[in-house]
DNA sequence: CGCAGTCTTGAGACAGATCAACTCACGTGG
DNA sequence: CCACGTGAGTTGATCTGTCTCAAGACTGCG
């Protein structure tokens, strides 16, 4: 990594570049927006660009929190020995603040990467400088905190889901969790484009894309959801889904 | 929650929770364990003895930050409609601090638990309280940020495991994380007691115990590990075990 | 010693993975 | 604007790992 003087010429292109810190800046806890704190943080951030597909350059050497100032990306894992297999561990969005652990060769798994899912705006900060500089502020360290409990909370509802459930009950969750999160609707019905393949919905899931392609068209003719083209859904009932999704029918005794 | 008087004469058996209390102060950064901070956070926990097999009262109101000063747990997610299913979400040790959130009986999945795997020694606090003392000192806040985001990067490759693996891949990824967890051993042999049942092990991974079961015969058939009576286990060789935990091998393709 | 609960082992069923065509959406260039 | 090609998605046939159901054996405790 270059290091880069702090001219007022931030790497990136400018003007979107500004607006990332921006938004950041304006994620920030009110009472925070214009101290010190703040300002620290907001010359620490360095914004990227990325373009549909692209990666995030790993960073070997320092954990990362990276603030998602516009569009969405997938936190994955590449696994594979042979194959270059990406599980994907997380979808991020908007507005989302996400921990990504530094590369690490040697352990299992040690190698978490962020990929942009569509041209987004992102700004990073190495995470033990981020937290210094927040240390000078406990309404931002708090806040920061609150959301890697949330997260911690989402990731163990995921891996509750992951571990007993059943094809559809999976695939149902995930809609109702991306109507949740892409269309702010728990209920009723709703329409929205997901950015993802189907491809990143099964490595998500621990589903093959034929499982998910399969549900969905069995979701479709139950009645449940529509689809236009490879990326527009519609759900029908949400509520129906949150249903299918929280019952664990089928192959899963697991009584005791 | 009754507000109680700060009198020596704490709740609880009194000489444990004296223990409880002080294993909590000096795991505090060393700096802070003689500040003002730490007395308030003193204060505010709340000493629990656990017989093996009890479960700590849920409380509908706060989120709680639970610290384990002897013994370990697990935390449970009741799910069961029918028959009471508890998914197994985390194992806990002594020493660690485990975020539980609230009891929601709406949400789905909203009912996270804590339960003894045998006799053990906690200190509960309600966490916005918590975080409210911790505020005074941005080093405890951190430390405990930095907790959380281990506990959320454990729980992002647990999800991963959980996602793609084969039951051998699990059983062997659970065996080596109880090693250096229990044993502190990360390669060659070593020998421990597994402190839960084949079921919570079961429950953990998203695997009956018939297959826990039959994947512990197999393992110990092909020479790679002892067991003693229901708990004592013997790892003979633990790189065998990452080795064939890494690996993805059977029914789990997922190209693309 | 005997009981209750945990663990092990076996036989068969089924959900989802795998392998293999095939179709369709969408971007490119004529 | 339409023909074309590539990669994404769908659909079908088969295979396999793990769940399920059903005994039986062992551990540990009263």
């Amino acid at each position: 990594m270059a290091t880069i003087s702090p001219t007022p010429q931030i790497p990136g292109a400018s003007a979107e570049a500004i607006a990332g810190i921006a938004a950041f800046r304006a994620a920030l806890p009110s009472g925070a927006a214009d101290a010190p704190t703040a300002d620290g943080l907001c010359v620490l951030g360095r914004p990227k660009h990325l373009a549909k597909g692209q990666t995030l350059a790993p960073d070997p050497d320092n954990d990362r929190l990276v603030y998602i100032a516009q569009g969405s990306a997938k936190l994955i894992a590449p696994m594979g020995r042979g194959a270059p297999i990406n599980q994907v561990l997380a979808f991020h969005f908007e507005g989302d603040l996400v921990s990504v652990p530094h590369h690490n060769v040697s352990a299992p798994g040690g190698d978490f990467r962020l990929a942009a899912l569509c041209d987004c705006q992102m700004v990073t900060f190495p995470a033990d400088r981020f937290l210094d500089i927040a240390q000078g502020d406990p309404m931002v360290l708090r806040s920061v905190l609150t959301l890697s409990l949330q997260a911690l909370h989402r990731s163990r509802i995921r891996m509750m889901q992951m571990g007993h459930k059943s094809a559809v009950a999976r695939i149902a969750d995930f809609l109702i969790s991306m109507a949740d999160q892409l269309a702010d609707c728990r209920s009723g019905s709703c329409a929205f484009a997901l950015p993802m393949t189907r491809s990143d919905i099964g490595h998500s899931l621990g589903l093959t894309i034929e499982t998910v392609s399969r549900q969905l068209t069995e979701l479709r003719e139950a009645g449940l959801l529509q689809t236009e083209g490879r990326s527009k859904i519609c759900l029908v009932d949400v509520s129906a889904l949150a249903r299918l999704a929280g019952r664990l029918d089928c192959q899963s005794r697991l009584t005791g």
